[in-house]
DNA sequence: GATAGGATCTCCAGGTACTGGAGGTTCAAG
DNA sequence: CTTGAACCTCCAGTACCTGGAGATCCTATC
């Protein structure tokens, strides 16, 4: 990795995500909060930049938070046998989005 | 065409919208108000059908409503020059939603 | 023609996922 | 040590629906 840590604004252009969403997502429990400076700025390393990319794009895919979490969850305990549950949704949601491409490009 | 006039509900399983949200972009302005029975019942003609067809795909695009509305009202003055802007727009998004694509797919 | 039950009506509250702004504080470059 | 960008908290507002209550309408069947 590139950083030893990430201000909440690097963290925003590396993640392409604003600020306030970032907070956002720390007040509702899907990132954990990080450390602070003495004067109280967030400090973020390798492994929030992971999990908010994980977040973006599953967002992107069209999932709601809810659903995120409950996949975060999973991904939080790996010795955990729903893994292949958690890929059998991505799988599904991922067979949905390319159907829903299929029929976008098929009216242009 | 295959019918003489559709009902709010055979509406809504034609275009996959949920009646409070054909009954929502009315009260928007988005679709214009249909004729009514003598119930006060909707009824909607085949007009109707494509343009919340061309809302919902638009939406799945991820275009905001007022940029729907927006190409609508462009729609609606086909003597329009800025015809070609609303093509510009679409294709532009279309080759976001093409990027985000292949970023996702890359992903698993 | 009576009736039953499913579809529709209006109105309004609630939900998700942010987004922006006010007012104040911290940090880093010079 | 100063200055200006970035950060802080809190809170209100937005976009886009979604669901429910309570009443009315429509149509198929008897």
């Amino acid at each position: 990795m590139s950083f030893a840590s990430l201000s909440i604004g690097e963290l925003a252009r590396r993640t392409v995500c604003k600020v306030q969403t970032i907070r956002w997502y720390e007040a509702i429990g899907l990132l954990p909060a990080p450390a602070r400076t003495t004067g109280g700025h967030r400090v973020y390393g390798a492994e929030h930049l992971r999990r908010l990319d994980f977040v973006r794009h599953a967002r992107e895919f069209g999932f709601p938070l809810e659903a995120i979490r409950a996949l975060l969850a999973l991904a939080d305990h790996p010795d955990n046998p729903s893994c292949e549950v958690a890929h059998a949704i991505a799988s599904a949601r991922l067979a949905e989005v390319e159907a829903k491409l299929k029929r976008l490009e098929a009216l242009r």
